[in-house]
DNA sequence: TTCTCGAATTAGAATAATTCCAATTTGGGC
DNA sequence: GCCCAAATTGGAATTATTCTAATTCGAGAA
């Protein structure tokens, strides 16, 4: 079985030909390995920089089109801190992102079990949530 | 006193010279009374235009300028959803935004009473946070 | 295996939001 | 009224991202 756990990073070549309905091309398989590989959220240019490395043909356009096509298959996420660049995440667990202003490091913050959101913000009834992302900054503790 | 209530648009003319530190030019007070009078988290290009209509010969890099000084004096907030363009509130309670996927709108939500954001995320000790966004998307309720 | 055809990739141009720059203009304090 | 720093302005520059049109790929059909 294909894992997706968040500890280990296994070589693209263990991904099948297709995940969650998407093709596995050996770009998208690149791509994905790269943001495994290394878990710092890299922004997309960085994810082009790596990804050149092993595969020195492959562009930006297609870094951005298989991106495009593992985070609207859920395979890994994009987080935004206001207007920066967009970078991208393979932690699928519910998380929320910390990034500390001296280093820049983005740190995943869980929320805490049993934690809803309904408890924590006044919304009105029948309201669904589609989207939801949680961004902070500041001093990372620890 | 001057009021920065969240339900009375005061007249620009009503603000002084000076609002928390800041110069109120006639540019500023300008942008800062479109953001007060239509409270409907407009872009940078929303408060250009309605600005032009009072004031014709402002510029779209004044009203940036303008919005920049604004939201550093924290007297309007800047507010983003993913990738979008930013928006700006001049509500200052403590509250976090929803978009309403099928209008557009943007609705302010509070914090629950005595909602503490240490008791919904996993945050290690010694954490400051600087900067909290909380952005959600989906059907609005009501 | 070869063929076919839609999907994916590619390079480069285009777009959109925002910032920068250098030249004026403004206005508060002397 | 003068001075000078700060604010404004128009336009150019930048940056991230998307679009376009041409090419390549590859899974399934024959």
């Amino acid at each position: 079985m294909i894992s997706l756990d968040h500890h280990s990073s296994p070589a693209p070549e263990e991904f099948p030909a297709e995940l969650e309905g998407l093709r596995m091309t050996k770009q998208r398989r690149e791509v994905l390995s790269v943001i495994l590989g290394e878990r710092d959220h890299p922004t997309a240019n960085d994810v082009f920089s790596r990804s050149q490395e092993r595969m020195p043909t492959i562009s930006l356009a297609t870094v951005y089109n298989c991106l495009e096509a593992l985070v609207s298959h859920k395979i890994v996420r994009q987080v935004n801190f206001e207007r920066e660049s967009s970078r991208y995440c393979p932690n699928l667990a519910d998380h929320c992102h910390f990034q500390d202003e001296k280093s820049g490091t983005i740190h995943d913050v869980v929320f805490k079990k049993g934690a809803k959101l309904e408890d924590f913000l006044e919304l009105p009834q029948g309201t669904e949530i589609s989207h939801l992302e949680i961004s902070l900054k500041g001093q990372f503790g620890k």
